[in-house]
RNA sequence: GGAGAGGUGGCCGAGCGGCUUAAGGCAGCUGUCUUGAAAACAGCCGAGGCGACGAGUCUCCGUGGGUUCAAAUCCCACCCUCUCCGCCA
């Protein structure tokens, strides 16, 4: 959410950044409901002065046949009030609904461009590998190896899912507990397991509501939501608080399921597991002080990226443009991973900086140390890394030429040593015995 | 899901129609004292809106309605927490 007083205050600053965002909001109609808004208050604060003065008189009136006139007097002015009250609040409610569709403005260092193809690969980093033989993609060698399981996934829970098998399983589990290390130990992370389920109100609070509502998956018993990220759970810990400055920066780390309905995508990338409706991924978020959002920044690409480098990945970094920058975010860099077998970059991690977009809508302050008035925290959140994505590429990178996966160092102590992956036993019922 | 108790400022906790400008305490800030700190003492110290982040004024005591000239306080609905019971991984 942006700060009403800016819209207010420059207009026209919004109005370009919108131009470039290449997108709309209601800023014309929001103007005039500020106006409209504060002229009501006005008025309707000064009946309510008058009001209170009214009543604390007619408490000091001992006299009965005094005080009646004054009781009836004030009758008046209270079903003015009401009616004041009633469309000061219309308008206050309206104001807030459309407040909350207008995105957040794209920091000065973004380039301007009207979609993904201008966003600007800002860097690359590793050597794509060079194979002796035909590198297969992904779902070729996992099915060969069967460590994912399709068309059973599909008959448990319909298209767009899938199930990780044996050691497929076990790999996605090693790189999920290895990520959570690296960044408790090296980044400085704190640990959350934080719930899947969230209520209407933290999903405004991050931002997916009221604008993607048709990408969420909603339960129909209760209100709850299924957290499209675990940014949705890990951002709203800290909502309508006010945190003391000493306790900033906040860094978190989760690792959690992630839902999403990708209405517009089928029939895209049918092929393997790098879209579905479920999958995994590793989170980070961080609470800071303005002043350190932009260093937090840099940072927080740094901390995703260690996990590509640590792999031995080749990857990239994608500077989005701002057409392709989404609702809630300042600026955002993609993490791109290269897929040996496919041959195509995969987006692993999206890291944003919000600067107080998210802390102004999920109402989290801090105390500044020199004692002045709350201030909204900026909040940062990047992936690290998405699973389903790091599991192809390593899968493609590693694999040799029978077939098999070589298990990067880093990971096998995680898998008890393994140093290969190679063809699972099948699953099924078990044989009936030869008679 | 059932029964009971409760939700008050950063935290604890009183208040149960107008004397509340939300008592008192803790934490915090400032000052006195001290080489410094601690202790003691004194003062300050919730959030938001409107307004020029002035004067002033309004709102906020879980949330939303209602009663009243006047609501933290009374009424209704809902949410959440705790205790016990039921169910359950």
């Amino acid at each position: 959410m942006l700060d009403l007083r800016l819209i207010r205050e420059q207009p026209q600053r919004v109005k370009s950044a919108l131009v470039a965002l290449n997108t709309d909001a209601p800023i014309d109609e929001i103007l005039a409901l500020d106006t409209r808004r504060r002229a009501l208050l006005t008025e309707v604060e000064a009946l309510k002065a008058e009001r209170n003065e009214g009543s604390k008189l007619v408490n000091r009136t001992k006299d009965a046949a005094a005080r009646q006139p004054l009781i009836d007097n004030l009758r008046g002015l209270g079903d003015q009030i009401a009616h004041l009250d009633q469309q000061a609040k219309a308008a206050d409610t309206r104001l807030a609904e459309l407040l909350l569709t207008v995105p957040n403005l794209p920091a000065p260092e973004v380039p301007v461009g009207p979609d993904e193809s201008h966003n600007v690969v800002v860097a690359e980093e590793g050597t794509k590998p060079s194979f002796a033989f035909a590198p297969k993609p992904h779902w070729e060698l996992a099915e060969a190896l069967g460590i994912i399981e399709f068309e059973r996934a599909t008959k448990v829970s319909g298209a767009r899912f899938y199930a990780l098998v044996g050691d497929g399983a076990r790999l996605q589990r090693a790189l999920i507990a290895w990520m959570l290390d690296l960044h408790r130990e090296r980044h400085g992370y704190t640990e959350i397991a934080p719930p899947y389920l969230v209520t209407e109100q933290s999903l405004f609070g991050t931002g997916q509501l009221p604008k993607f509502r048709d990408t969420q998956f909603q339960t129909t018993a209760g209100d709850h939501w299924l957290i499209p990220t675990a940014e949705v759970p890990l951002t709203n810990l800290y909502r309508d608080e006010i945190l003391d400055a000493a306790q900033l920066p906040i860094y978190h780390t989760a690792y959690t399921a992630c839902f999403r309905r990708e209405q517009f995508s089928g029939g895209r990338d049918v092929r393997g597991i790098k879209r579905s409706y479920q999958f995994d991924k590793v989170e980070m978020v961080k609470f800071v002080h303005p002043d350190e959002s932009a260093t937090e920044f840099r940072r927080l690409i740094e901390e995703a990226s260690d996990i590509l480098r640590l792999l031995g990945l080749p990857f990239r970094l994608l500077q989005i443009c701002t057409g392709d920058l989404s609702f809630t975010a300042a600026n955002k860099v993609d993490l791109e991973v290269w897929a040996a077998g496919a041959e195509e970059w995969l987006e692993v991690s999206s890291c944003a900086t919000f600067l107080d977009f998210q802390a102004r809508r999920a109402n989290i302050r801090f105390r500044p140390a020199d004692v002045g008035r709350p201030q909204f925290v900026h909040t940062l959140n990047g992936s690290g890394l998405a699973l389903p994505r790091t599991v192809i590429a390593l899968l493609e990178h590693y694999q040799l030429e029978d077939g098999t996966i070589a298990v990067p160092e880093v990971l096998r102590a995680y898998l008890g040593g393994q140093e290969t992956i190679g063809v699972q036993p099948p699953l099924g019922p078990p044989r009936p015995p030869s008679a």
